[in-house]
RNA sequence: CCAGACGGUCGGACGGCCGCCGGCGGAAACGCUGGAGGAAAGUCCGGGCUCCACGGGAAUACGGUGCCGGCUAACGGCCGGCGGGGGCGACCCCAGGGAAAGUGCCACAGAAAGCAAACCGCCCGGCCUCGGCCUCAUCAGCCUGCCGGGUAAGGGUGAAAGGGUGCGGUAAGAGCGCACCGCGCCCGCGGCAACGCGGGUGGCAGGGUAAACCCCACCGGGAGCAAGACCGAAUAGGGGUGGCCGGCAUGGGCCGCAAGGCCGCAUGCCAGGGGCAUUCCCGCUCCGUCACCUGGGUUGGUCGCGUGAGGUGCAGCGCGAGUUGCAUCCCAGAGGAAUGGCCGUCCCAUGCCGCAAGGCGCGGACAGAACCCGGCUUACAGACCGUCUGGCGCU
RNA sequence: UGGGGGAUAGUUUAGCGGUAGAACUCCCGGCUCUGACCCGGGCAGCCUUGGUUCGAAUCCAGGUCCCCCAG
């Protein structure tokens, strides 16, 4: 049986290995906007999502408080624009935690349109 | 009213929409319900819990603690007291046992740094050879010099110089004598005690440093929830049973005509290496190979995993830390890990514009549970409450 | 989670409780026609806050940061 049965369907699945987020790294491709950096590699599979903070950016409230905006925006965003094949990771960057939310979302529609050539 | 001391509480509020994690109900859709902190932090102590080692004793080593009494499951924590230091005061701070067990160190300066001595001095006695003063000259005297002795008041060095201040005393001095203070010892009283108070006595002995080694007293097994338990599929390593396993002596058995060889079969003795902190005594345990049998790690799942040294209220006891009784409540818990996003009104802080009303903008202290609990330490915008101190003013 | 170690000049590093040193770098001067080498001189430092001590880079305690090890 699956370690947790997905209640929502429609919440992605997550990275969660660091060898996952490593292949995501080493492969895919990479984009940067102000608010975040968006790493992605096709798999052919479902869409998967990683999120990222590392200690750069702050301490442990400021980390949780970035990585849970991320969440909120690919929530929305993904909601919106349905893409299979692909695994993302969003690296948090300093401004994350306190860049407007609006502006927030619009680096991550601009990072994904960029990226979107596989 | 101003300044301050101490203790405590809170640490944005309300609402709407969309979401996240757990629980309950449901076939599902979905509904209901719970969802970070005082420090969740640092990981500095103490415990619970779990596994391992668990044999006892003695000594040693190592680590920790260190005024007294109490609280506590325990503590290096807390409370109360004592002593010392600071502050006008409320109050605050203190690793605060032992320096007459021993060792070490005390740079530079200074005569001398720990055992008593004496550099410049002061004083006494002696020698007068040379020199100087005095004298007409000599002697005597004085200065200087040399020798012997007495001193530690003064100078100077230092963080520190063998009690301090004053008076007496003396050749000069000195606890040499006296008074007060300090110190040691003895006695009495108060206190459970640390200690305090009083009296007597000694004539000053015993410099500092133990956050230098050390001594004394007390405490201390190891590891940690990735502990550990259970469930489930394939390959190398574990467990049990049996056989074979080191040397020597004696006996025995077998082969051989014999010399001799083989067999640990029996008894006894001696062994090697490792582990149990070290040493010692006894003690325990493990070791290599073959055959057969049979259970378990890693990845996954379940449990551990929140009813607890629990929270709140009232009452009793206690100065207090606390403790006892009654009532009442169930209050996050999961995996790399949930409590978020947006909007509105208000509150607070702040920037700009404005005479003002107000407008525009930006931002809400420190910080995020990872087995649990008791402390400590550190971080923290601001607000509030209580007690107290000093000052000013009024009645 | 548990354990261990470290922080000294811009860099790499010495440093029995009493002096903070060395090498490279940098600056100035000299040598040279010029540069390098070389020679002489100079600037600059004990992570932070308390405590013990007459005196602390050194000893003790709290804090900050960094590194390493085990799982």
């Amino acid at each position: 049986m699956p370690a947790r049965a997905r209640t929502k369907t429609l919440s992605p699945l997550r990275l969660k290995r660091r060898a996952e987020f490593l292949a995501v790294a080493a492969k895919g491709r990479k984009v940067q906007r102000p608010g975040l950096v968006l790493q992605a590699l096709a798999t052919g599979g479902e869409i998967r999502l990683g999120f990222t903070a590392t200690r750069k950016i702050g301490n442990a409230v400021v980390r949780n408080r970035a990585r849970r905006r991320l969440k909120e925006a690919a929530r929305l965003f993904f909601a919106e624009h349905r893409i299979e094949g692909v695994d993302f990771v969003l690296v948090a960057r300093r401004q994350t935690a306190g860049r407007r939310f609006a502006l927030l979302s619009a680096d991550l529609a601009d990072a994904v349109e960029k990226i979107g050539p596989r």
